[in-house]
DNA sequence: TGTAAACCTTACGTTAGGTGTAGATTATGG
DNA sequence: CCATAATCTACACCTAACGTAAGGTTTACA
């Protein structure tokens, strides 16, 4: 019958986090406790935990939290009885999915870049340093 | 003859940047102008550019400004003149590259998921609408 | 029931990464 | 030579995203 098994201390550690991050996340309206036993401690599920993460993952992509703010729900709300927002919904997952391919372009070059660096240093070190094998 | 011929203005505006942030930037020591006429206007080469490339790609992978200030050096010394930081910069360089393997592992994660909740929402959106052709 | 760990609120502090602005100076085209 | 656009220095200011600290309350467990 427990709704809500985990306090924060427990959901800090999980999402590798602080418990004064949750409050403050909390304060922006981006993650609450499902349930609170008279004026106290918070009590989360595990959605709370996905929560975080998908925060995480979207700071990642360059979001404030006020972004983040704005389409956090959308993840989470019940798409299947919320009809209306679902055209929105589409166009803002598309939308960072667009995103995240272009970081991963541009995380692809950079990883070119710096695999061409390795390369050429560890040409100039094999010759400056003697040759066991010859 | 003209060693640097770019001004700030242009190299902010290519670097899509501001011209303060160049000053900030030069302040902490990531950047600086390879020649000043007298007491004034700095010039800057392509490096100054290429340099500004590279703080926005290791900023994006996570670093701070001051991390940066740590390794940019070793992008852009002369590799075959300073014989002794080789094995240091290879090791930076793979560390860099771990990184940034890591970096592009998550993204690809976080893409699956968007792509698993764009076909949902797709599915959902298509049974919420008419369907012209049938 | 006692007590220690975990939690609570409130309020102020901090750090990174810039931005704004004023007032002077420099460059450049006519 | 003059106008004006671009730069210069220097200092103050800003926001985001937390962290710290104080002092009180809850909860779990023996």
């Amino acid at each position: 019958m427990s709704i809500g098994n985990m306090k924060i201390g427990e959901l800090a550690r999980r999402a590798k986090t602080s418990h004064r991050t949750i409050h403050y996340y909390e304060r922006l309206g981006l993650i609450s406790p499902v349930a609170r036993e008279g004026a106290s401690h918070r009590l989360y599920e595990e959605e709370a935990y996905e929560r975080l993460e998908k925060i995480t993952a979207l700071k990642r992509l360059g979001l404030s939290l006020e972004e983040i703010q704005e389409v956090i729900e959308l993840y989470f709300m019940d798409a299947d009885t919320h009809l209306q927002g679902k055209k929105k919904v589409l166009d803002i997952l598309n939308n960072q999915l667009q995103k995240v391919d272009e970081q991963i372009d541009e995380l692809s070059t950079f990883r070119s870049d710096l695999i061409r660096n390795i390369r050429h240093m560890e040409r100039l070190y094999d010759e400056a340093t003697p040759n066991k094998s010859g």
